[in-house]
DNA sequence: GACACTATTGTGAGCGCTAACAAATTGCCC
DNA sequence: GGGCAATTTGTTAGCGCTCACAATAGTGTC
């Protein structure tokens, strides 16, 4: 279509074309209400006669905004994180947002630093972060950027927005499940305890045991990795120490069936199984995996709906999603 | 540090306070040969008193370059893709790009076009798309955004560029180990014959199949998913058919041994099984699954390289990434 | 010590856009 | 139809940077 001569059209040429002056054609592109429909139409016909298209570096530079968010994750190839970003994405497209990334191969106060600075290199307008250590906190509130900020996994403090799932709602409904059919020795595999969610699963499976009047001191610590649910299911399978057991992922929860398995413990009939995630693949697992549902696109989305109401007004807030329990064939009643 | 106030230090205040032109100040910060070492040294430290940090908006306005690659993908949540964009974005970032995402919900030439638009209003200098089906090629062709392109998948054509696993070269390892072990009757669970990857695993299966004076008529089609392999393995349980099944991802892998499980088929006695990715979790399915090694990150770090020289240099490449046999418990000899 | 040549530094313009203000046009009321 | 306000359009400046070129300082040669 557009000649493909040397320059890509400007204001200026659409002006021309139009038979108007450069500011009124600004005005038409972002939508300024006065001008008249004639005009208005007529600047739209030659933008689309040329293929104009705003060279958002000269818009930036003067207005001092880039349209960009930067989204910072760590374990961004995960389920949960990577559909996090994608709500993120899709809100943020929706909304007229480049969505920028980086992310931290370790986690580290120095690498956080790093990305935050390549964010400000870029000028980003907010940064969403998407890193669930507890580290990861501190050293926001440390380094502030000067640019809003929402972290996924925490409580909207001082000067940071916060989205999360209701971890310890979570951990309650999957410990009132276990209760329900009969259990009464009710173990916990952990995720690391300097992440957010593992320490807040954790919490929440302690206090729904105590609130039962059951022991809570049947608890394990792994690293999410379905390696570390193998080891601690292998120990596991020797003890025979609970009859139920509710783990902090679902990755997890698969090294436990398998080393369950390979022990000749069978699931649901001997020990039953809760997981936290529901991927896509635990309803087929062996047995499909009863497991707490985190809708991770919501939380992706709700960061956004954060982000724009902190650049429009200012200040922080928090939203919470609920999670939900999936009931599949891991858990039954305490023969 | 930097004192607070209105505007961010510029280029010229440097220059001040160094005692020298704001040209000098640019030469400096674009690591120009011709500065003395005093002058350098001296415009360093005033960089670092004043906090400077250079203004991306300016910079592409007058360079036309944004430093920015933007990085088309669909599926961006699956473990392959996932992981190719993390390979991306550290290849990147090192090079001192940013690192701009647009992710597709519905794989349409509409919505491949969106995004290119959506990447041309940012003048990203180039862009990597992750996205594996056939028909993406053909709008990239159509399309051309005018600025270089690698496809992951894509065999460096015309005017894009490709970074590929040998997907052919996978499933004829998978199909020489099971051949190895004695099998004759070896099915496939293909994934999406519109899908680059899908189509040449299936090809690659039948090939070898037919080198070796074996049948390749026990073809069936899955969508990738957990859901659809157990739907098939359900199938294939009634019929015994095949005494080994080369799945074309863990995905459904996963669904397959699931549906044998429950049909009490025993993997390996009495069907050996093959998957394709090797997801971290692979190792603790039931049984642990022998499948084909592609290195994502190595894929995606392999894009930029080739990013990089299409910036440098112009013109297209291919590259190829070597995958890798992993045997483990769900293959053995034929009884 | 004059010359040519190179290494280093400075000057001016302009990238494409928006903000602020100025000017022109229109509508409306008495 | 005159006066005033509201609406629509135009003019100017400048965001912070790099490019092209000009000017100056330094180096070596005869």
């Amino acid at each position: 279509m557009a000649n493909s001569s040397a320059r890509l059209p400007r204001l200026e040429d659409v002006a021309q074309r139009a038979g108007v002056s450069h500011q009124t054609v600004s005005r038409v592109i972002n939508n300024h209400p006065n001008v008249s429909k004639s005009t208005r139409e007529r600047v739209e016909a030659a933008i689309a006669e040329l293929g104009y298209r705003r060279n958002t570096a000269a818009r930036s530079l003067v207005t001092r905004r880039s349209q960009t968010i930067g989204v910072l994750g760590s374990e961004l190839s995960q389920y949960g994180p990577a559909n996090t970003l994608l709500g993120v994405e899709q809100a943020a497209r929706d909304a007229g947002y480049f969505v920028s990334i980086a992310a931290l191969r370790t986690v580290s106060r120095e690498a956080i630093f790093d990305a935050i600075q390549h964010f400000l290199d870029q000028s980003v307008d907010g940064i969403v972060v998407i890193v669930p250590h507890v580290e990861t906190l501190l050293a926001l509130e440390e380094q502030a950027p000067g640019v809003p900020v929402v972290a996924v996994g925490a409580s909207g403090s001082g000067s940071v927005s916060g989205a999360m799932v209701d971890q310890r709602r979570g951990a309650e409904l999957a410990v009132a499940h276990l209760i329900e059919q009969g259990h009464h020795r009710i173990g916990h595999i952990a995720g690391p305890q300097d992440w957010i969610d593992g320490a807040a699963r954790a919490e929440g499976w302690s206090t729904a045991l105590r609130a039962a009047g059951l022991a809570d001191d049947l608890l394990m610590e792994g690293d999410w990795s379905a390696g570390s649910g193998y080891e601690i299911g292998r120990e596991l399978a020797t003890a025979r120490s609970a009859t139920a057991i509710f783990v902090g992922n679902d990755q997890m929860s698969l090294g436990l069936l398998r080393a369950f398995n390979e022990a000749g413990v069978r699931v649901p009939e001997d020990v039953s199984v809760v997981g936290f995630d529901d991927q896509p693949e635990s309803g087929y697992f062996t047995p499909p995996l009863t497991t707490v549902r985190q809708d991770f696109e919501e939380l992706g989305r709700r960061c956004m709906d954060l982000m724009l109401a902190a650049l429009a007004k200012g200040g922080t807030a928090t939203t919470v999603v609920e999670p939900e329990l999936v009931i599949r064939r891991s858990t039954a009643a305490l023969a």
